[in-house]
DNA sequence: CCGTTAACCTAGTAAATCGATAGAGTTTAT
DNA sequence: ATAAACTCTATCGATTTACTAGGTTAACGG
C-alpha cells in the first residue's frame, strides 16, 4: 500500500503539471487545494526537491516548480524516490538490490522469480506513466462524463 | 515490499506443498529447514490456518499441511491473508476496498486509473501462480543449472 | 537596507506496525 | 499418566508513519 505521503505527493505534482509553465506555485496554494496539512506539505515537497524533481524559489513571488515537463516526470521515478524501490522483495530491485541473508541460489529461488515478474509489470507500467499522460486520462474521463450527463 | 513475515510464510508453504499428501509436517521442521525462528512461525502457520489455507493436527505425530493440493493455493491468496489487500490504495482493492477520504469523484481521479493498472497487474500474476507452479519453475530452475555446470 | 514573504531545516511526538520472544493452556497418541 | 505438539495471549524494543512546532535563511519590494 501506497503512505498517505505518497498520495499527497502524487496530487502536489498533478497540481504542479497542470501548472507548468506559469511560474512558481505557493505551497499553500496547493495545501489549500488538495486539503494536505500545510507542514507535512513541506517536507515532501523539499523532499522531492532534493532529488530534482522539483525547484523552488523564496521570498515573495516564490513557490515550488516543476524542473521538467510533465512529460518527462514519470510516476516509477517519484514513487522510488518517496517508497523506496518498487520491488516486492530487494533482490529482484533494480534501483535497490540487497540479496536475500540466507538464500542459497538466487538463480534458483522460486519466489523470487514470481515477485521478478510482480516487479517488471509493475515498473512497466509506472516508469511508462508520465504525469501528462495522468493528466490526460483525467481529461478524457471528465470529457466521457459530460457527456453521459448531457445525453441522459 | 513484502513484509519478513509474508516471506516465511511463502517459504514454510513451499515446504508443505513439497510435502503434500504425507502427512503432517512439524513446526520445528519447517522452522529448521528455512532458518525461521520457530515461535514466529508458530503464529504465523497459525493465521494460515485460521484462514483455511492450512490444517493442523495437534499431539504426538501432528503438525501443518495443506488443506488443499498445492495447485489449487494461489500466492495471491495468501499475500491478501498476510499483507493484506493486492492494491497500492484501498480504493482499487477488490478484496478490501474503501473509498479515499476527499476523493471528490473516483471516475475522474488519475491516480486511482494508474493504481488501477498496477493493481490488476499484480492480481494477473499472484493470482495465476500456485505453489506448484512455483515448485515447477524451481525444477526448471535447477535442471537448467545443473545442465549447464555439466557443460562447462 | 529593512521588513515581509515564503521556502528551508531540525526536532519531536503519538500511534501503529514489525520482528520476535515468553509462557501458560489444550489436545492427542501411546 | 505423560510426553509431544499445536493454541493462545501478552509483551517488548525498534522502526515507521503522519503530523506538528519553531526557528533560519533567502529573495523581493519599497
Amino acid at each position: 500500500m501506497l503512505a498517505q505521503k505518497s498520495k499527497y505527493a502524487l496530487r502536489a505534482l498533478l497540481v504542479l503539471a497542470k501548472e507548468y509553465g506559469q511560474g512558481p506555485v505557493l505551497i499553500s496554494d496547493i495545501a489549500h487545494r488538495e486539503a494536505i496539512p500545510h507542514k507535512f506539505l513541506e517536507l515532501i515537497l523539499l523532499e522531492l526537491r532534493n532529488h530534482g524533481i522539483l525547484g523552488s524559489k523564496k521570498g515573495k513571488g516564490g513557490g515550488y516548480f516543476l524542473t521538467r515537463a510533465p512529460e518527462l516526470v514519470h510516476l516509477g521515478e517519484v514513487l522510488r524516490v518517496l517508497e523506496g524501490p518498487l520491488a516486492p522483495i530487494p533482490c529482484v530491485s533494480r534501483s535497490g538490490y540487497m540479496r536475500c541473508a540466507e538464500c542459497r541460489d538466487e538463480r534458483t529461488c522460486g519466489i523470487r522469480m514470481v515477485m521478478k515478474d510482480v516487479r517488471d509489470a509493475t515498473a512497466r507500467i509506472l516508469d511508462a506513466t508520465s504525469l501528462a499522460d495522468v493528466l490526460k486520462r483525467v481529461e478524457v474521463a471528465v470529457q466521457g462524463k459530460e457527456a453521459i450527463s448531457y445525453t441522459i
